[in-house]
DNA sequence: GTAGGACTTCGAGTGCGGTCGAAGGCAAGC
DNA sequence: GCTTGCCTTCGACCGCACTCGAAGTCCTAC
């Protein structure tokens, strides 16, 4: 059973996974298909949110001849992509907008384009904001409890 | 009038304001009671969202005769070090938190502390989610418009 | 054949962080 | 003295991204 043999994997792999991509589900997937629960252990979202991602459009997901979903490796590949997009915080609206494009055809690269250069440079925004913060966390732990400002 | 002086300084800033610190609010702060909006233009928040963060206690302002909210530098310096707490997702439960033990007093340094450096291990991790999706994109980008992965 | 567990759909609920609107107060300028 | 406009409180509401529960289905193991 290649969901055991996945699961296995899972399990046995000393410490955290490392951090998931689109190669490396390509190169871990030795299952075709794989059940939710399988995907959920694999990119750590819940079945619950595999669903709804499901649900909202983020991705199409076959069925067995039970109505069970059935992840190839193009939507595991999929739900990856969505997971790092997530966690750089881009919104689910706009993920749902790219995954629509992609839908349409090459007509609307150019579109696309236009949305990933768009959060790139929230991302760099909130990189900064970050930086600026951890800046601040780290004077504040350096002069260690002082009470100006908060 | 301060508060004039004050909005004067903001709008004939060319550009950007620069990202405000506690200390360039020291040297900023002509004016020592500032009035809500003033603090609104200084900060970029909402006079709603700063009344919320009254409310919830994250902040104290006192009042002048007539109930209106006055902001000295310290309560101005305190707004922004929220800020840029808030800038790094730190949630406002645990800026509360942090709050409360410096209301405390110097007991709870230690526990500060604690709160800091967790945070400030939170926004590692976000940085390196934040950078690996920025891979990501870029790739994307470069590529631009490949269908693969979503 | 039946108990268990993972799955299905659907709709409702949650938590966070604001955001808004209503109803009214007060001070300045015309 | 009246309009303008910023201020006050209060509670209700919003958007986002899940998260959960109910009720039912299906396969597996015993």
């Amino acid at each position: 059973m290649t969901t055991e043999r996945l699961r296995d994997l899972i399990e046995t792999t000393p410490g955290e996974l490392p951090p998931l991509t689109v190669e490396l589900v390509r190169d871990l997937d030795i299952a075709e298909h794989l059940a939710i629960a399988d995907v959920a252990a694999l990119t750590g979202l819940s079945a619950h949110t595999l669903r709804y991602y499901e649900r909202i459009g983020l991705v199409d997901v076959a069925r067995d001849a039970s109505g069970r979903r059935v992840y190839d490796r193009d939507a595991v590949g999929r739900v990856v992509f969505i997971t790092r997009l997530r966690d750089s915080d881009m919104p689910i609206a706009s993920i749902a907008r790219y995954v629509e494009l992609v839908k349409q055809g090459p007509d609307t690269e150019a579109e696309r384009l236009a949305l990933l250069e768009a959060h790139r440079a929230d991302m760099l925004v909130r990189l900064r904001d970050l930086q600026a913060a951890l800046a601040v966390v780290d004077y504040k732990i350096t002069t260690y409890g002082g009470a100006c400002g908060g």
